[in-house]
DNA sequence: CCATTATTTAACTCATAGGTTGATAACTAA
DNA sequence: TTAGTTATCAACCTATGAGTTAAATAATGG
């Protein structure tokens, strides 16, 4: 039985050298070699780590002659991030201003002061 | 050689079971049994994912006479949301958006329509 | 065709993850 | 004290992950 997608995507980005592809390819597209100069490790083994980020949508390869640039694809990366959406009240402080926020503005509806930016991100849970 | 703190958050997340065990924490404490019930498995198992969880910071655990109440601890998911927002201009439409904006405003000045809120929560790389 | 470069595959090692069962610990209740 | 509940620990099994080296594949350029 394959894992869900989720599961796959968070055990590929569990791996710090993974994620430091990630990073690398945020910048631009890489080749197998070039993503492979900083680590102390063969070829071969980035080029696993690179098949697990494939496997898990995290990037794409295409062909060009004989190298094979990779290419970041972030999707799967929003899919964790609406996952955590719903845990999101558990830590954002703002949030928990925002609700005393609209609380106080029902009981007594003073001039509240600004809230932070960080409370902006809260989305509506689908 | 430890591995770092993210790298063990996510693979602890990276278990359906485990993000399972989150989710029922979410509504509210739970001992292990009452965790344990939903799945089809020893308790001794469910019990190591806890201690997986644990580990990770993802929870904690009190005593209460021969119970030990689990709860939820999301810190380590803020960790993760904060990894995340380095890559969320490579899926959120919307970001997109904020960048045209921001590009017209330079060029041509006009008066341009409101952003979507969900382009709100773009954070200043640390 | 041959040599070179870039990358993948195969076969192997070693460590760890996730599960089992059975024993043990911690506490309650009688 | 004894029995019953709740949870963990220890020992074990099997599968998988991350790395290795060596061979194979793919494309380029004489």
């Amino acid at each position: 039985m394959p894992p869900d997608q989720l599961s796959q995507t968070l055990s590929a980005l569990a791996d710090p050298t993974r994620r430091s592809i990630l990073a690398r390819l945020s910048i631009g597209d890489a080749t197998v070699s070039e993503l492979a100069e900083p680590y102390d490790m063969s070829l071969a083994a980035v080029s696993k780590h690179l098949k697990v980020l494939e496997g898990a949508g995290l990037i794409s390869r295409s062909r060009e002659s004989q190298w094979r640039p990779c290419h970041l694809e972030a999707e799967p990366l929003a899919a964790v991030s609406e996952w955590l959406e719903d845990y999101r009240r558990f830590w954002d402080r703002s949030l928990d201003s925002l609700a005393d926020y609209l609380k106080t503005m029902k009981t007594t509806n003073p001039k509240p002061s600004r809230r932070s930016p960080k409370s902006s991100s809260r989305k509506l849970k689908k």
